[in-house]
DNA sequence: TGTAATCTACTACATTTATAGTAGATCATA
DNA sequence: TATGATCTACTATAAATGTAGTAGATTACA
């Protein structure tokens, strides 16, 4: 999967929020202020060669979707964050997040259950 | 905090691991094919430049050394995975990983203790 | 059916990156 | 103390990026 930037990912991810759109449609779900309509042209055209979206042919207007699912991105980012920043421990990186956000204590409620099912589960 | 690239997140990571180097130090601890010396210097230069590191004088030559922290970096690309990524929901972010990474059983373990005294701790 | 609006393709351009060479300073040692 | 090794500063350059304008095609509607 090839890297993308900061602004490349921007616009990704509106597409993924609105699942499919024109270019209009993703210059109307970017925050202000939004860039040129042609710069959201062009950097989704540097999406598609770079095989993160696609497009489809309705009428006359092109209609972008996401080809790399967030999740899959996800996992792709995760993979280096993981390895680079917390050796390759789950462990290190779920106790990094437990002391550095303040997570709420229904989702550490939840959290335990999700894990005390997979423990079962791998058992 | 200014964004940087792979390359220069690559050197930075060198410097996290040898605490502080003179150039050659970066040179020598980077994977093959390693690239040319006078690279490695730019990129610190420009990693310098955006205070991810700084130098002191030793006699005559430069010892570099991160200014920004690993832990730091981590919460911020952290930051951004998790608000982008997975809809600001850690239970989101760990199940995820719970499902994608088969993570050890004995980690899961040690994971459950942390979330148990963190419940602990909230109450 | 002509005119305004809209869309994509193409082009432009300044900036940043990645990569590295050269020159000049300095240091160690024969 | 002259010579080779090493270091930093400066310069170079191709490619990618971010940003956006223009032209030409097409469409909708007055």
């Amino acid at each position: 999967m090839e890297e993308i930037t900061k602004a490349q990912e921007e616009i990704l991810r509106v597409l993924w929020e609105i699942n499919e759109g024109a270019v209009a449609d993703v210059v109307e779900n970017l925050p202000n202020p939004k860039p040129a309509y042609t710069t959201v042209a062009t950097v989704i055209k540097v999406l598609e060669k770079k095989g993160y979206v696609a497009h489809r042919k309705y009428g006359n207007i092109y209609v972008y979707y996401p080809v790399v699912t967030k999740k899959a991105y996800a996992k792709h980012v995760m993979k280096d964050a993981y390895k680079g920043l917390f050796n390759g421990s789950f462990h290190q990186l779920v106790s990094f997040f437990v002391k550095e956000k303040s997570v709420p204590i229904s989702e550490l409620e939840e959290l335990k259950k999700l894990i005390e099912q997979e423990i079962k589960k791998q058992k």
